[in-house]
DNA sequence: TATTAGCACTCTCTTTGAACGAGTGCTAAC
DNA sequence: GTTAGCACTCGTTCAAAGAGAGTGCTAATA
C-alpha cells in the first residue's frame, strides 16, 4: 500500500512526465507548488516508489520515468475526468449536425474529430453489417453465366456479390428463386443468412424443386459474408508527432499495425463496455510496445454497437482522452441509436 | 550533345548512384570495368558533366550525385528494357489464376504484387466506375420517409445512396419512378446519369405528373455520383524502406501525399498512353521533392481502364519498374478487358 | 593533343577528451 | 522524520584532431 505522500509523487511525477516526455527528477519536482518536500525526501520516496516497480530509471543517474506498472497504477487510481470545454463538446455534436442519412459518414467524421481534440490517431469500427437484417433480396443477372446478388439492410446499407449461374438457368428461375428467398430471409440478421439460405435449400430439395439445387449452391457460396471489420482512421499521421516515434523503424512497425488493426481479432472485442485502457505489452504485441490504446464501446443498452479506439505512446493524456471519449460514445450511442432504431425503425 | 565517353559515364554514374545510394566519386568509378578511363580523366567529364547540370556535388569534396536533369536525360535515353525472369512473369500472371469474378479484387492483388516485385510502393487507380452503363435502377423504401436507390452497372458494379422521401409520396409513386427511369436510363453512362436524369424530370414536369417532381428532385440530388477517384495501395510501407526516408519528418510528408492522392487532380491522368515517368519537382508538389512517379496506363485500343503508380525515390530502379510496368499493364489490360466485355459482353 | 600521375587542398565523419548539468545515494545534522 | 551537503555517475555538448574520399590544377607522358 502506498503512502499519501507516495501516491502525490508517483501522481506527479506521471503527469510532468506526460506532460514533457522528459525523465523526472527530484529536483524539478520539489519545485512545484503541489511537492513541498525537499529533492532528498523525494529522492527517498522515488527510490521506494522504483523498487516497488512503478518507476524506473533511463540510466543510473538519470531521473524517473513511469513504467507500465506506474501508468497501470496511475490509471486504475488516479484519473480524475477533465472537464471537456462547452467548445469542444461544440465540435463533438458538429458531426451530428448536418442529419446526414449515411451512419458510414458520421462514423468516418467521428474518427477525424476526435483525432483532431486529442491529437492522437483514432481508429473507428464500422458497424457490422451482420447485426443488419435483410430488407429486400433481388438479382440482376448480368450475362448468361453470372449476375449479382443484392441484399439491401433495414439500415439502408448494401451489400452485392457478382456470382455465376451453373448452365441452363433462365430468367424463370431466377426469379422463383428471388420470390422464394425474400419470402423467407426479410427480416433475418446477416449473419444468420448462410444457415438461414442453407434451410431454405433443404426445403427447395424437398419440395422437389431440385432444379434449383445448384442455383442456390453457388450463390450460398457467394454470399457467405465473412466478418471482416471495416474500420476508419482519423488522423493516421499523428501518431508520427510524439517525440517517441522519430525513429523510422518504430514509425514504421506501429503504421504497419494499425493498417493491419481489423485482422487482429478481438483488439476491439471489448469484455465490458464503457472505457478499456491497454498499456504497452498488455496490446499483445510487439509492435505496441510503448503504446497504448484507449478504446470505448458505444451502444444502447446491453447492445454494443462499435467501439473507437484511440492510438497514442504510453505517455498519453490519458486524462484528456478518456474524458473525450466519455462524450463522444454517449453522443454517439445517442444519435446511431436514432438513426438506426427512431428514424428507420 | 554528348561525347560517348560522358554518356558512358553519366550512365555508370546513374546506375551506380540507384545502386548504393551514396555520392560517386571518380577513383571509384575507375575502378569498374566498364570505364577504362583514369580517376583524372573522369574527374574531368565529371566537372563538364556537372557544368552542363546533369551531375551534382552534396559539398565541394564529395562524389557526384545526378540532378534531376540527369535522371531525366537517363530516362529519355538510357533506358534500355530489362529482362523479367519467367517466374516473375508467373507471379504477375497469378493474379488472374483464381478466374475472380470482381475486378475490385484483381486490382487488389495487381498492387500487392507489383509492391512486392519492386520493393516500391504501389497506387492503382480503381476502374472509374463512370464509365459504366446502367444495367438496372430499383429504389427500396426504408421507411415513410427515406429509401435507398440502387444502380446496378453492366460490370456488375452497385452503387447506392440513400435519400430522403418528401412527404406525401407512397409506394405507387415510387414504383412509377422507378419505372420511368429504368425505361429510359438503361445502357446510360454513369456519368451521364445526372443529365439524363435532368430530362427525365423535365419530361415528367411536362407530362401534367408534377406530382413526382419533387421525388426526382430529392433522388437527382443523391445521385449525383462525384468522381472521386478510388485508389488501392500496395506496400504502402514499402517506401520507409529507402534510405532517404530515414527522417520522420519526410516520412510523414510523403505518407501525407499518399493518403491524399486521389484528392490530387491528374495524378493519374495521363496525356499519353503508355509509361510516363515524374520526376522529383515534376510532380509539383513539395512534399514529393526527391520522389519519383512511375506510372503506367492499361486499356484495349483507345480507351483507357485505369493506371498504375510506383512511388520511389528519384534514385529509384527506372530499368527494372519500367519493365515490369510494361508487362503488367499489358496483362491487366487483356485480362480486363476479357471480364468486362468479353465475359460479361 | 588527349590522357594520366602527382599533389595540395577541402570537406565529412569519427574519435577523443574536457567541461557541464542534472540527477543519484548516502551520511550527518536538524 | 526530514533535509542539507557532498561525492559520484552518466548523458550531452563542444572543440580539436586525424582519417578517408574526393576535387581541381599542373606538369609529365604517350
Amino acid at each position: 500500500m502506498l503512502t499519501n505522500r507516495q501516491l502525490l509523487i508517483l501522481q506527479v511525477t506521471v503527469d510532468d512526465f506526460i506532460d514533457t516526455a522528459l525523465p523526472v527528477g527530484s529536483r524539478q519536482l520539489s519545485k512545484k507548488e503541489e511537492v513541498p518536500f525537499s529533492p532528498a525526501t523525494i529522492r527517498n520516496e522515488m527510490a521506494d516508489l522504483e523498487e516497488m516497480g512503478f518507476l524506473e530509471k533511463t540510466h543510473t543517474s538519470s531521473g524517473r520515468v513511469p513504467s507500465q506498472k506506474g501508468y497501470r497504477y496511475y490509471v486504475d487510481n488516479m484519473l480524475t475526468p477533465q472537464r471537456i470545454s462547452q467548445n469542444e463538446i461544440k465540435q463533438i455534436r458538429s458531426i451530428f449536425e448536418e442529419r446526414k442519412l449515411e451512419t458510414e459518414q458520421i462514423i468516418r467524421k467521428s474518427a477525424e474529430i476526435i483525432s483532431e481534440l486529442t491529437n492522437y490517431t483514432s481508429i473507428m469500427l464500422g458497424l457490422d453489417v451482420r447485426k443488419h437484417r435483410v430488407k429486400r433480396f433481388s438479382i440482376v443477372p448480368l450475362s448468361n453465366d453470372s449476375a449479382v446478388a443484392i441484399i439491401v439492410t433495414d439500415s439502408g446499407h448494401v451489400e452485392n456479390r457478382v456470382f455465376s449461374i451453373p448452365e441452363n438457368f433462365q430468367a424463370s428461375d431466377i426469379e422463383r428463386m428471388v420470390n422464394l428467398i425474400n419470402e423467407r430471409l426479410v427480416g433475418v440478421y446477416l449473419h444468420e443468412l448462410p444457415a438461414m439460405l442453407e434451410a431454405v435449400t433443404m426445403t427447395v430439395l424437398q419440395q422437389n424443386n431440385g432444379r434449383l439445387n445448384n442455383l442456390f449452391g453457388s450463390l450460398n457460396k457467394a454470399l457467405n459474408i465473412e466478418h471482416e471489420d471495416k474500420v476508419y482512421y482519423g488522423g493516421k499521421l499523428q501518431i508520427l508527432n510524439q517525440p517517441e516515434f522519430n525513429d523510422v523503424e518504430k514509425a514504421r512497425s506501429i503504421m504497419n499495425w494499425m493498417d493491419h488493426v481489423n485482422q487482429i481479432p478481438g483488439i476491439f472485442h471489448m469484455d465490458k463496455k464503457g472505457i478499456q485502457i491497454r498499456i504497452g505489452s498488455e496490446n499483445n504485441d510487439l509492435a505496441m510496445e510503448g503504446c497504448s490504446v484507449i478504446t470505448a464501446s458505444y451502444g444502447i443498452s446491453e447492445e454494443q454497437m462499435g467501439s473507437i479506439a484511440i492510438i497514442g505512446p504510453t505517455r498519453m493524456d490519458y486524462r484528456r482522452v478518456v474524458s473525450l471519449l466519455d462524450v463522444m460514445s454517449s453522443d454517439l450511442s445517442k444519435e446511431l441509436s436514432r438513426i438506426l432504431h427512431g428514424h428507420y425503425g
